[in-house]
Order: structure tokens, then sequence, then C-alpha cells
DNA sequence: CTGAAAGCGCTTACAG
DNA sequence: CTGAAAGCGCTTACAG
């Protein structure tokens, strides 16, 4: 085991100090009007030493990690890992690296990832917070580390946010469908208090509302994600037989996912049967004949500006706190076309 | 901005040395016959301030940074979110964080990576390495990290490795499709040197010679990933209509996913018209009223066999090198069933 | 039972 | 133009 390169051996090398080392290293050896054969001698010498700085002392001087944190329901859901590749390109360009976290919806892990981001001193957070988290992170307010909240949010928490417009979103979708004549749409959404799945239902009654149609609570189903399969199942069967209605409207991609598998497997007849439409987007619509239309989540957008906003507030750029919200898009999706934006 | 609470502010708030409280903070009270009051002030004023530990100072002084990195092509694709997911499940359980970054199979991110890895003082690196980087990935050896190579590997470069067996898996996935009476079958694959993507040609091929079927070049339709789509649309227009083939053989699930999509989008019907074997697994075989046989890849064995033999390494409980094996399954999928595993 | 001191690798005022 | 020195927050032999 070679010792890594440090400044030291460099300075040692050359016989002087590693202070100037450190100086040309940085390209500060202008400035510090370091002659140019020594800055020659110094660069050539870490080239060939294969010198790398060691990040670790540098932020334990600086107080300055250029990595942030980023903690996601579940990395390996589909949404969260195009947010995350799209946080993590965007990090990248501004010279930052992202640390993932997976929550799970659970406090437990919540906390603990949390600790750890605290404890690595990373320069901010990316925060997707799990249901009931509210506490928590009023008290991580109290470390004074930079926090920006994605994809969910508290309101009166002073923190920075930034959210798809959700109500709109489902809103619009669900008005495109009454729009076609369509009457008696039903929803099927998951047993959360969490505000943004809250606002998708709120979208969805409004639609009704707004269309003269009467809403029932029966018309929404609810499915604990625990039994997610045999919920979805029985949802959709009691909407379509017993409610007898035109359309369902799934709030998540997840119960979108598992939906469009029970229908396939009964042999339910999209649009003849029912009409589908969809919060999120999947890969499956394009396996149907029939168009589905979808909220597309602007995720590129929102993870730039999330980004950008958590640099502001690294960089004290930014001391207001207020919610961005962000206005997704009705797509529609179907084999013979790409996805195609049909409302901005 | 308070200041964050230190061993120095705990220290001087009870008029005792930080050596005292650092013993206390880490357990180590015991053993320094610490004083079982004393024990007690500390941790009491330390739960008090909200103590956590500076753990960029704790590495610099102890060279253990208890985090690993973690290189993959791309974490928003299927394969690689899932197998991130394992892997930073299996090193939380071990108390190590995971650092993930998406090369994109582009040399100068992926260098850019392993720079940003070996700054950040990383313990180890899972290194899905991408086309070409066989030399930068012996240069990095020179840096005495460990690293173990994840789903690609190099031969002789003198490192862990753990790898699907892809050659058996092609082999037995397209020997199903012979015992089940098909001659003739076409395979799409990209156009790469990758170890193992040519493992499951040569699997495919090798296939077709033990049933002592002829095998000709074009029977391979090669793929250039930026060309996906049309390359593979031609691809299995030409292996369909003009060499008629029984199966067509999808080397990877991207390649699987866009040739899905024509077939459908053409109308084209399995098996009537030809049968649809391929490497990996993906949602939307779920929509298929025909049953699609594919290569199931173990990623949470994969993942855990990678990150406890980096863990060993790291401990220096490892010193030989070799490459592990594991065998995939060939299952089954299709909408009447979850995925069934027929062979394992 | 407790403390003084060195050192991890780096940066940065300050001095000359 | 270059160097000596302090300090980031922590750990750990060593001394008493």
């Amino acid at each position: 085991m070679t010792k890594r390169t440090t400044l030291k051996s460099i300075a040692e090398k050359l016989n002087v100090s590693i202070a100037l080392v450190s100086y040309v290293i940085n390209n500060k050896g202008k400035e510090m009007r370091v002659s140019d054969k020594m800055v020659k001698k110094i660069k050539d010498v870490a080239a060939e030493l294969n010198y790398k700085p060691n990040h670790v002392a540098k932020s334990l001087r600086s107080k300055r990690q250029m990595s942030i944190g980023c903690i996601v329901d579940d990395i390996s859901n589909p949404f969260f890992s195009e947010l995350a590749r799209n946080v993590e390109d965007h990090a990248h360009e501004h010279g930052y690296t992202v640390v993932f976290g997976s929550s799970d919806e659970d406090l437990k892990k919540f906390r603990d990832l949390t600790d750890f981001f605290i404890s690595r001193q990373l320069d901010g957070i990316l925060i997707a917070p799990p249901e009931g988290s509210k506490e928590d992170i009023i008290k991580l307010k109290e470390y004074n580390i930079p926090i920006v909240l994605l994809d969910r949010y508290y309101n009166d928490v002073g923190l920075n946010g930034v959210v798809v417009n959700n109500y709109w979103g489902a809103k619009k979708v669900v008005e495109q469908l009454l729009q076609n004549g369509l009457k008696k749409v039903g929803m099927i959404s998951y047993e959360s208090e969490m505000e943004h799945f809250c606002q998708r239902e709120r979208g969805y009654v409004e639609a009704l509302k707004e269309a003269g149609i009467k809403y029932s609570d029966d018309l929404i189903k609810k499915i604990n994600y625990k039994k997610l399969r045999s919920d979805v199942q029985r949802a959709i069967d009691e909407l379509v037989n017993e409610i007898k209605v035109d359309a369902i409207f799934f709030q998540t991609n997840s119960l979108t996912l598992e939906g469009l598998k029970h229908i396939v497997r009964k042999g339910y007849k999209i649009p003849d049967d029912f009409e589908v439409v969809a919060f999120d987007e999947s890969e499956v619509y394009h396996f149907f004949n029939h168009p589905i239309n979808y909220v597309e989540q602007p995720l590129m957008e929102m993870a730039k500006k999330a980004v950008s906003i958590l640099l502001d507030e690294i960089d004290n750029k930014k001391t207001d706190y207020n919610i961005e919200y962000i206005d997704p898009k009705i797509s529609c999706c179907n084999i013979d076309k790409q996805a195609t934006n049909i409302k901005g």
C-alpha cells in the first residue's frame, strides 16, 4: 500500500513549502506572483506523482463539501430515478455531486438519512418528504443546513419547495374526459394524507363540479399500498361493474401500472368499456392501441429549479422562502406516435 | 447562522478536555474508565446541544469514509436503478453509504467520476465499466483503492468482479426456443465490443450450433444505440420479412422495449408471426397475451455479493482476485401470472 | 479517572 | 516571490 500523493510529498520532493504547492495547484500562482518556473516545476511533479487533492481535508478547512444530498421515496421507482438522473446532471454542471438515499416512506430510514447527511456536512439537501415527516423537517432547520423540498411539501415550514401543480394537472386531465362527453369518472388513489396526492383528488373533484356533475365519495377508491395489487383489482371491478363509470383516473404511476395490468388481464376494452387517464407517464402506455392521456411531470425543469434554488441558498443568495409551482403538461401517448404534447 | 455543536463546545460547557468528550461520545467511556457521572453529564449535554459528529473531521483522521462509490451506465435505466437500490440497501446494512454516478458510456464522464471518488477518499468503488475503459481501470489501481467490477468486467486486470453468466443465460433461453421446435432464430444486439454483450451472442450462436442449426451472420442484426429506434425497426422488419425467422432474441432490455413497441405498432402477432425472447426483464411483458421468456438477472444477489466483496477488500480480508459468475434464471412472464421461474 | 499534544491534509492571512 | 504558522474537528497514544 503505497501512500497517496499529498501536497507535502510534492513540497518535499522540490524542497519548497506546502503553502507554495497549494497556491500553484489551486491556480493562485498568478495572484501570489509565483515565478513561472516554479509553477511549471510544481505542476510537473504533481502530474508525475499523479496528485489528486484530498477533498476531505479541503472541506474540513473550507466548510464546503461541494456535495448535496437527495432523499427520494425509492430510487428504483422510475419517477424518482428519472428525477434523480436530472438532479445529478444539474448538480454536476455546477461542480456538485449528489448523494442519494431512499426513505421508503419510513420515518426511521428518513431520520437515518438526514442524520447521515448532517454528519457528512453536506452543503444542502433536496428532500421529497415522506408522510408524517413535518416535525422532523422543522427540526432539521435547526442545523442551518439549506433545504429544498421537492415533489412534495409542507406549508408553513419556512422552506423553499419545487412541486408540480398537482391540482391543475389533475383538473385538466379530467376536464378533457368530460369535454369528450364522458360523465361518470371514477378515481383510484392511495390512502394518504400527503398534500400532493390530496391535490390530485381536489383537482378531480373540482373538474366534476365545474362541469356540473354530481360527485359522491364512492367514486374515489382508496388503495392501501401494502395491498396494492388486490386493492386495485377490486377497485377497478367495483367502479366498472357496480358504479358503472365511463372512465377511471389513476392518481400515480404505480396505481396506473397495476391498474392497466388488471385491465388487460380481465379483458376490459379501452375505450369501449371505459376510458383511462393517469397522473405520470409510463413506458407501458405504448402498448395500448388506444391513446392514453396523462399528466406529464416536467422532471428536468423540477430538478433544475430545485438544484439552482438549493445552490442559491448555499451561496446565501436566497433568503426568502416560497413554493415554486410548476405546471405539468397534459400529454397523450400511444403506439403510433411518440408522446405528443397537447397542452403546455 | 449559529455554529454547529462540536466536541469543543461540549467540553467548554463542562470544563473538561475534548479528549474526554470524544471517548464518551464514542462509547469508549468504559474502557477508559471514565466515571459514570461524567459519562452521564457529557451525554446529557451532547443531547441537549443536539451534537452530531463531524464525519469529515473523523474521516480525515481515521482515513475511513464509510462510503463507497458506484458507477453505473445510467441510473435512470431500470436495470441500473434496481441494481442501485440493492447496492444501497446492502451497503447501509453495513453502515456504508453509496454515492452513485452515471457514466453514460462516456469515457470523459467516467474519468470525472473516478477522479471525484478518489478525491473524496471513498473507501471503495463498484464499477460497471463503460466500453473502452480498460486502460482507465488499470490506472485506477495505482491509487490502491478497492474496486469491484459489477455487471461487466475485463479479463486480466487483476480485479474482483461480479457478473451474470451471460453466455449461459443466452444459451438457455435460445435452447428453449429450439426445443419448442423453432428453427430459424434471429438476434438483435448492439454494435458493441463489451464482453458481457458478446457473451450473449456467443451463447446464442452456441445454442444454434449444438442443435445442429446452421448459423449465418445475417441472423444477428447490429444496432447503433444512437439510432436505436430506426435501427431496431429495420432490423425486425428484415428478420421477419426477408430472413423469415421463427423467433427473435433481444440482447438487452432497451432493445426489447423498442422492439416490442415496433411489434405492436406494426401489428405483428406473437407467437403467430414469430416468437420473442429477451435478456433482462421489463414491466411491459405483462401487457402481452402470449407469455414471454426472458433471462432474469438476480440483481439482489449481484448487489449483495459485490458489496460484500468490496467491504472485504476494504477490510483487507480479501487479497486474491477473481470473477464471480452468477447464473441467471430463465423466467416467463405474461399477464395471467406473476413472473414464474422455470429454471433456477 | 482525566488532560496535553500531535497529527490527518489542506488553506490562508501574515510576514518578510 | 516564498515560508512559517494557525486552525478546520476529530482521534489516540502517552503521561500522570
